[in-house]
DNA sequence: TAGTGGTCTAGACCACAAT
DNA sequence: TTGTGGTCTAGACCACTAT
């Protein structure tokens, strides 16, 4: 019928695309059925596996779920908030509409910690550059992060880079770093002088505290990121989605 | 070569195990090249199609990753501390080799609040069950879970399972509820008189609250789940990887 | 029994990287 | 030029669900 045709896209990103929108529009309802393989497969003139391939993606996306026999579904999750996913920080924030400032405390050349060397897999003492930075939203003060990155690329990063962008934008786009994975670890602590003051917060005020170590997709250390929470005016989300494989090899209950 | 015989399990699946293992005891290090696509059909006598689907899951799970034109290689991260994904948080414990025990401080149906009732997509006022429950480890108080749940699900557990078992194991195991996606946000706060007490922990200490939101594959909240860590004994990890997906339709940067 | 998704095959051509 | 992964096709058979 409809026939996907530019071929500059693999045709099951435009139709993983095509049905995203259908479901973001409201089209599809939570609850219904998608057409069936078959009927993509001819609606768009493509093959049955690619169109697979398609729905695979929106699944692993907590969009769609499929049912043996009965067919496949969009999920009631589907037409809620879209979180966002491995982005910057900022990101969360721009999505909800407010534009951050954000302020250089200092941009300089440190002897690596202990902890931050481990992470980086350098010896410690070696020099690492720092950023200090300060967000802030309708100016009032919102976390404080505090960056180490290898000098190679720490002195790729102008001030202005990171006024006008997130660190992971940086990294990406200005120093072209194939990203993989980031591990992210959350704690609550209490602020302490330093971080009391930046954040305008009275020291022993809660701080939600999130340390970030960020991969190349070969799983090279390229940063660590330290950043520090008003604990009133930030919360951490994440959407975890289960991995409905059957055919466990040796259940170790 | 070396034939997947098991036809009881998908042959992608038993070359997925096959790989990890080879991964996991060190045969294949990492920023190795395995082998390539063509030779892995030839060595298992398999498609290749096949074998691309058992290498999709672990480049999403981040043990490998590819680059066309080169090849597909292991992940540094692969050999390092592989955490555990969606599963009850206390397995993060027992994959630490600790054994939480715990005890319930109440279970009984209340009249859901406000946010429960909002979570679960009932009106507010409608009676749930409720379990109070409190996490020790080597005699040390960790943690005070409130589990809110319909009592259509709720009237059917026991003290008992919840004190063998995580609640996202009674859900799945006892109450086969195929679950899908959970949605957490993470937050720091003071410990109020309540948690305090049961924490043996002093009001105002710094207290890592996690929400939890449970779901079924059809995304039908199913819990909701309000976690109070002491903040000096559990920091609350997570690993995101990046869907690496090029052919972006319309760049709105 | 008919219809759905789940698995699998044996090809083909392309884009990219190394030589 | 060769070899790699990326995309795509046109089938086949199976497992599960509904009727």
């Amino acid at each position: 019928m409809s026939d996907l045709y530019n071929r500059s896209v693999p045709l099951y990103y435009q139709l993983e695309n095509i049905l995203r929108s259908r479901i973001d529009s409201g089209e599809v309802q939570p609850h219904h059925r998608l057409p069936t393989e078959q009927e993509l497969s001819q609606e768009y003139g493509i093959s049955r596996a690619t169109v697979r391939q398609a729905l695979a993606a929106l699944v692993s996306e907590g969009l769609l779920y499929r049912k043996q026999g009965r067919g496949t579904f969009v999920t009631e999750k589907a037409r809620q908030t879209r979180t966002v996913k491995l982005t910057g920080f900022t990101e969360d924030l721009f999505f909800q509409g407010v534009k951050p400032e954000i302020r250089i405390l200092e941009a300089r050349s440190v002897s690596a910690p202990e902890r931050i060397a481990g992470h980086l897999g350098i010896p410690p003492g070696i020099e690492v550059t720092r950023f200090k930075r300060v967000r802030s939203v309708e100016g009032t003060a919102l976390s404080l992060m505090v960056n180490h990155l290898p000098p190679a690329w720490g002195q790729r990063i102008s001030d202005r880079d990171l006024t006008q962008h997130t660190m992971l934008w940086v990294l990406e786009e200005k120093l072209r770093i194939p990203l993989g994975m980031i591990r992210q670890s959350v704690e609550a602590v209490k602020a302490d002088a330093e971080i009391a003051s930046h954040l305008k917060a009275s020291v022993f005020d809660p701080i939600l505290y999130i340390e970030s170590v960020v991969q190349t997709v070969e799983g090279r250390p390229v940063e660590v990121a330290d950043t520090y929470f008003r604990a009133d005016r930030y919360k951490y989300t994440v959407e975890l989605i289960r991995d409905r494989r059957l055919a466990k090899p040796a259940p170790a209950r």
